[in-house]
DNA sequence: CTGTTAGCGCTTTCAC
DNA sequence: GTGAAAGCGCTAACAG
């Protein structure tokens, strides 16, 4: 037998056909029992088995990719790792793909749209089969690059009037309005709405917003802080601080999220300033330190867990459908979660 | 020209080739420019730039890792995503890796050596250039698969007398040991360990048996506690009430992280329970949290950005020597870190 | 249900 | 410094 002169390497790991080799069946057939295995004769499924099983055979991901030009990956960009906020819309996201094979490469933007783009980049070379976002601010680049991939795009988290991908969030306005109205409800009136340190942080600006406009629609000045530390917990003490201060102090206060709330909840504590009876405090996110504090926050509660489930759900769908030729206008786009206002001690 | 026949349909995506075809040079200058820039003609260079920019081409990871059986991915594992405990590892990880061109892979394992596996398995298909484990326990079968991937495995968090891989981090052990003297020293006696829910937990069972030793020196009995509840907040409470009541209360309690301690500061406050005169408490992990409770948590810090770091350094030393067919005997194996008892008020 | 053949897009190897 | 050819390990397409 005539050897190629020309010779590499090679990974040296167990390929498919030294499993078709050993089960005595041809490398389609193997490839085949993978897919669908009820694709290949049970006999062979049998052999097959015990081949893969003997020889500890690995699937290399890379060849069959390439092959069918169709990644076994799911690309997600959140804001942050830490934080705890995401971490339960990652978890479901991973939940849901996990029987159907995907791996999530997973990306933090740090709240910054270069480095959504940066990641979104990395990601088109790893072929992804789709890619879930967070809502958050997106460069012209990085929407070009997500068109000039062809793949599904899901955005979650927020929820947006002309939505440019298919979105399954909850309403951050909503959320804005119905905390005030909340608070308006029970009697407060000099509310105010405290900022984000990130200025990029498009779901608490939209809070923002819809808090400003309910204001207006009650006969109130709306009144918003922005504080100046850049650690959550410090930047609630500070807001908290501030704003019980003064000749006009506030009478209730809404944060951007539990974080920033937890912050002033124990500043309070600290300097013994009685929450909600000198000021009330309303967070978003109902961490899960949220019932525990004391007192216990009142808070809303968006759709964390269910917002990963339905966008990775979405993304299953649209994957299969693609892939089976099926019209797509049957999948829902466009998904408008609940959220639920957390009645505590704390307002 | 004559077409063949069978026609495959390709991912429409933009190629090496037509990048070359461009800038008018040979595809094998275009991958030489993404590997090495200054291998190619400051001419050509610049005709490359420009086709790439025109076109947005993106590598394509699969084929290039196809063709030179070298993963551009590290894969991590870790216990859980949630807690924050490992965000800023995780962190770190990236951080270090960005400049060097890895996309990490991250898998968690809830605790559970079996899921553990699962990761491994699928991080195997992808074939990372290296895997980063959290000290866990581990399955054969993960180290089997591990030692047949033929590629550096790091471990961090957990530093353990017999590593098996290259392993950076801190003594688990001499943490409950130390716990145990520091509490000692500040005159408890009576001081009660408890166990974390996840009997997996494998970080905390050896601070367990640290803790455990430490008491059998100062001739004191051990007493450990494991709470039913299976919410990190509320174990901590029901330790802490448990064993603040009954006849024999203890005097000082060791909780295996931050949460718990968290959940039985905040149990205290409502209860009014006075900490740490009635009862101290002392916790692991030194969240974010930990200095803003009432009273602030002495707690114990472990280096969680710099155990994430050297580990990426590690990688990317170990690989490098690799590549270069270095010797790998010069690089450091075994790295251990010291952490620090944070004193504040509640012990 | 099973096998054969070609080729996915890149990099290795060799040649100039 | 640059190019041509071969092939990484798998799957699509076609044939039986």
């Amino acid at each position: 037998m005539s050897q190629s002169v020309r010779k590499r390497r090679g990974s040296g790991r167990t390929t498919l056909h030294d499993v078709a080799e050993l089960a005595s069946v041809s490398a389609m057939t193997v490839s085949r029992y993978f897919n669908n295995k009820d694709s290949v004769g049970s006999d062979m499924q049998e052999r097959i088995r015990a081949a893969i099983e003997q020889t500890g055979y690995v699937r290399n991901v890379f060849a069959g990719s390439l092959a069918s030009a169709r990644g076994r990956s799911i690309g997600m960009v959140i804001p942050h790792i830490s934080g705890g906020v995401y971490a339960e819309t990652i978890q479901a996201v991973t939940d849901t793909l996990r029987p159907f094979g995907y791996q999530l490469l997973l990306a933090s933007s740090n709240y910054s749209t270069e480095e959504e783009e940066a990641a979104v980049r990395a990601f088109i070379g790893w072929a992804p089969a789709a890619i879930i976002l967070t809502g958050q601010k997106r460069s012209r680049k990085t929407t070009e690059l997500l068109a000039n991939a062809h793949i599904p795009v899901v955005e979650t988290w927020a929820h947006k009037a002309r939505p440019q991908h298919i979105q399954v969030g909850f309403s951050n306005p909503a959320v804005g309005r119905d905390s005030t109205r909340y608070l308006y409800e029970r009697g407060y009136r000099r509310i105010v709405f405290v900022h984000p340190q990130r200025p990029d942080d498009v779901g608490a600006n939209d809070r923002a917003s819809g808090y400003e406009a309910a204001m207006r629609e009650l006969d109130l000045t709306p009144v918003t802080f922005r504080p100046k530390s850049e650690v959550l917990l410090d930047a609630g003490m500070e807001a908290f601080q501030t704003l019980t201060s003064g000749r006009k102090p506030a009478e209730a206060i809404i944060f951007p999220n539990d974080n920033l709330a937890a912050g002033a909840l124990l500043h309070g504590l600290r300097q013994k300033i009685e929450i909600p009876q000198t000021c009330a405090v309303m967070g978003f996110g109902d961490l899960s330190i949220a019932d525990k504090l004391v007192p216990s926050l009142t808070t809303v509660r968006p759709p964390r867990y269910e917002m990963g489930k339905i966008a990775a759900l979405r993304v299953i769908e649209l994957l299969r459908a693609l892939e089976e030729d099926m019209p797509t206008d049957t999948i829902e786009r466009d998904t408008l979660l609940s959220y639920e206002i957390v009645q505590r001690e704390s307002a």
